[in-house]
DNA sequence: GGCTTCACG
DNA sequence: ACGTACGTGAAGCCT
């Protein structure tokens, strides 16, 4: 026999905080089931209990075993989205067979404590399961417990637990008597805290030892007055730490046998929370749907027949105005039409459908217009790209996968279909996201902006960008010359070698052997980050070669190696433009990643140099001058600020002349870029912590700066506050091309994670705004130069920043559309403006 | 695979 | 008492 009790509340608390927030569609919280059932079914597997017993707490407000009244009375409420997880989460374990124990008026605690006491009397081997540490007391010869964390569970057995905290388990009882513990309102000594207390417990092992030995015991008198003076507490607060051992609850352990599990109500249940990778972990079949309950009927549907392609059909296919579904990938396409699916594998078949004129659905498109691209043959009429879809729905999913699509849509998916059951869905699917995607006012967003941009993306990734290769050796080369050399200068100052790029290896360095200022930042050690060096550069010279050492390193690993590795036989680099990736509806750049090429230190900046136009052509640079600020002053509509941008002043100099209620031509340069970091701080959703820190004044300063701010642009503060509040009604925010994200964060207790989402709220809008235009910029200004200049070729875009490689003859008119089509991308209340500029590398263009 | 650091808009 | 600005991706260390 061998018993694992686990304690429910404890798990799920622990399963709450771990598990970002997830939900049902009809707004039931559900990410502390998922997370509980996870840490209890990794037990499970782990420890091969014969049983499984898991223990509740159950409070009766008229009821109080422990004296004191107001006996946990400070320990806060469960907040609402946890507490509605709670009786699923028992539900789903009855229905599994598991033994749920709860005895009125105590606490999972007791019980836990109650039935390890009585298999270690039986001596049987029993696992406790929990994420409170307050159980480690309960450890004994048969008793350990597994600590669930965020991380891996720590399993302590008696030894483990003597090896961490250098006393017997049961001693903790003592240690929290000294040391008190304000979430269970127990005292403790006053003045004891944790150091002081472990010391006393490791000298002398309880209380009663510590206060047998007082009259005698080496301690400095102000700890000996501490004790002497709370005596009385020490010994309550060890009875209120005591876990009681003698519950009124069976501790005949064959009393708590596993039942047979109830599969009709685990899969009902489950099904209603949407759960359904727990339901894959469990083997059990999603019920279907109640007949009478959804509101939106399900469109039936069969699975297609699946059939070899007929000459006619593939006549037909071809000639069909209805849109066919397809999906594509090595080298083998399916085919989904009038109920019947097919796989076609010759290559020429293959390009008949993909470049003829008949209406395309399919599930992220850009490979396939890149492999297109790659035969020099053109996907075309593509209508509707599912992935796309999905993502405008909701931008902050991890992943889109037609399997997940059919779990959320609450259609079954056939997995029985094998290498068919993606394209038998895509049909069905299509009908209810594209009706959803129209539903929520994103019409225009998807067919004017997004579904153009996939050629777009793919058209330049497929052109990619030249590369110096040979210079950019050239300049890893001296790289690593200087990397040498400062490494060898740094061991001199240390004394000896170490590994420089190991955050702990360093802080050993800096802060014992050197013994520079202690650590100002610790979590898992100390900070060595950039801004803790910037501090100490003045206390030590490695400090200063430390800080040379890691931007030559940067330099020379991702990006000289980074970008060597991408270069590809033509010379080029293509990397990915990822679509459906940032929450904002920003593109973002991966293998390599160009969008985060170095620009803002001089020697970083030269990487620049290496990223070229072919001969006889030259480099556009376009960028959005302060697109975002100009968005605020649009979507407030603050009549000071438009007019700064109607006139095309400078900003930053009329913030600091408003801030700091002066006439412009004071405005010193400090104030300037005091002015410039609160109004990145207003697109971020500021704070007075890091507005001080950013720009080196008091927090008070900083604070005092963020009012004057508010005070001076009032429709900037009501449009922050409208758009919170609106969010928090809706649960979402919009741009003003109405794409969507969701800000479930609003609707958590948690305070930081609460402020987190003001400023997700504040931010969102304004980011992603921005990105709108610059997408809907892209299209405009690829078609003009298909049609007008095709020599001409787009290639990157950073944010608000758009790069266009074009023959020396063609400079001129590729500039002129770059310029209109991004300034006239959108009409605002403020002007948009763009500069370009040319220069046969990306350094020279963007002088 | 998580954490830390650092590159960009 | 804690944590502390929005959005990303890559590399290296370390468990």
């Amino acid at each position: 026999m061998k018993l694992l009790i686990a304690d429910g509340n404890s798990i799920l608390n622990r399963a709450y905080y771990g598990v970002k927030s997830l939900s049902n569609r009809k707004g039931i919280f559900t990410n502390a089931i998922y997370g509980f059932f996870n840490i209890l079914l990794k037990a499970a597997e782990d420890v091969s209990p014969t049983e499984l017993i898991v223990a509740f707490d159950r409070k009766e407000p008229t009821f109080r075993h422990k004296a004191d009244a107001s006996y946990k009375a400070n320990r806060k409420g469960m907040p609402e989205e946890l507490a509605m997880q709670l009786p699923y989460t028992k539900q789903i374990l009855t229905a599994l067979g598991y033994p749920v124990v709860t005895c009125a008026g105590w606490e999972a605690d007791d019980i836990l404590g109650t039935l390890s006491a009585a298999a270690a009397k039986e001596q049987v081997p029993c696992v406790i399961l929990t994420g409170d540490r307050d159980n480690l007391q309960l450890i004994n010869e048969y008793v350990t417990v597994r600590l669930a964390t965020n991380k891996e569970p720590i399993l302590y057995t008696e030894e483990k637990f003597r090896e961490d905290y250098g006393f017997a388990p049961k001693a903790l009882i003592d240690l929290k008597a000294l040391m008190g513990d304000a979430s269970d309102n127990i005292r403790g000594v006053a003045g004891i805290g944790e150091k002081t207390a472990k010391t006393l417990i490791q000298e002398y092992g309880s209380i009663e030892a510590l206060y047998t030995a007082l009259p005698d015991a080496a301690l400095s008198p102000a700890v000996r007055r501490k004790l002497e003076a709370g005596e009385s507490d020490a010994k309550q607060s060890k009875w209120l730490a005591t876990i009681v051992t003698d519950a009124p609850v069976s501790v005949n352990l064959s009393d708590y046998a596993q039942k047979p599990q109830d599969t009709s109500t685990l899969s009902a249940v489950l099904t209603e929370l949407e759960l359904h990778k727990l339901m894959d972990r469990l083997h059990v079949q999603p019920a279907a749907l109640p007949a009478a309950e959804e509101d939106a009927p399900q469109p039936a549907f069969t699975l297609p027949e699946i059939v070899q392609l007929s000459a006619e059909d593939a006549g037909k296919i071809c000639q069909s105005t209805e849109p066919v579904c397809f999906l594509y990938a090595e080298n083998i396409l399916y085919l989904a039409w009038n109920g019947k699916a097919a796989r076609v594998t010759d290559a020429a078949q293959i390009f008949r459908f993909l470049t003829g004129d008949v209406p395309k659905i399919t599930f992220d498109a850009k490979p396939v217009y890149r492999f297109c691209m790659e035969q020099g043959e053109t996907l075309r009429n593509l209508t509707l790209d599912l992935a796309i879809c999905a993502y405008l729905l909701n931008p902050s999913s991890p992943e889109y996968t037609i399997r997940t699509l059919c779990a959320e849509a609450k259609l079954p998916y056939p997995e029985e279909a094998g290498a068919f059951a993606d394209i038998s869905v895509l049909s069905v699917l299509s009908g209810i996201l594209e009706k959803q995607v129209l539903d929520e006012g994103m019409e225009h967003l998807l067919r004017e902006i997004e579904m153009p941009l996939i050629e777009v993306l793919a058209d330049m990734e497929h052109t990619g960008v030249l590369v110096d290769a040979e210079g950019v050796r050239r300049f890893g080369d001296m790289l690593e010359t200087e990397i040498a050399a400062l490494q060898s200068r740094i061991y001199e100052y240390a004394g000896h070698e170490f590994n420089i790029l190991s955050p702990k290896q360093l802080g050993v360095i800096l802060f014992e052997e050197l013994a520079l200022p202690a650590g100002k930042k610790t979590k898992t050690g100390w900070s060595t980050n950039a801004e803790v060096l910037e501090g100490l550069r003045d206390k030590h010279p490695i400090v200063e070669l430390v800080l040379q050492y890691r931007q030559l390193t940067k330099l020379s690993s991702t990006y000289v190696e980074g970008l060597l590795k991408a270069v590809a036989p033509d010379g080029r680099i293509h990397t990915c433009f990822k679509q459906t990736e940032t929450r904002t509806g920003r593109i973002s750049s991966t293998e390599p990643n160009l969008q985060n090429i170095p620009v803002r230190t001089p020697l970083g900046r030269e990487m620049r140099k290496f990223f070229i136009a072919e001969q006889g052509k030259t480099l556009l640079d376009a960028d959005y001058s302060q697109i975002e600020l100009r968005l605020v002053a649009h979507l407030c509509g603050d009549d000071n600020m438009r007019r700064t941008f109607a006139e095309n002043r400078d900003i930053h100099r009329t913030t600091a002349a408003q801030v700091f209620n002066m006439p412009e031509d004071m405005v010193t340069k400090e104030m300037r870029s005091a002015a410039k970091a609160v109004n990145f701080g207003i697109l971020y959703g500021i704070g007075a912590f890091s507005l001080s820190k950013d720009i080196g004044v008091s927090v008070a300063k900083a604070d005092r700066y963020i009012k004057d701010y508010l005070h001076s642009f009032p429709r900037v503060e009501q449009f922050m506050n409208d758009t919170v509040a609106q969010a928090k009604e809706t649960g979402y925010v919009t741009t003003l091309f109405g794409r969507k994200r969701f800000v479930p964060e609003l609707r958590m207790t948690n305070k930081t994670v609460q402020a987190a989402g003001r400023r997700i709220a504040m931010n969102t809008p304004v980011q992603g705004t921005a990105a709108d235009i610059i997408k809907a910029a892209m299209v405009k200004v690829w078609r003009r130069l298909r049609d007008e200049v095709p020599a001409a070729k787009l290639i990157l875009q950073i944010h608000d920043e758009l790069i266009v490689e074009a023959p020396l003859a063609d400079a001129k008119k590729a500039a002129e559309i770059l310029h209109t089509e991004m300034e006239q991308a959108c009409q605002l209340s403020v002007p948009l403006t763009a500069e370009v500029q040319e220069g046969t590398s990306w350094y020279d263009a963007k002088g």
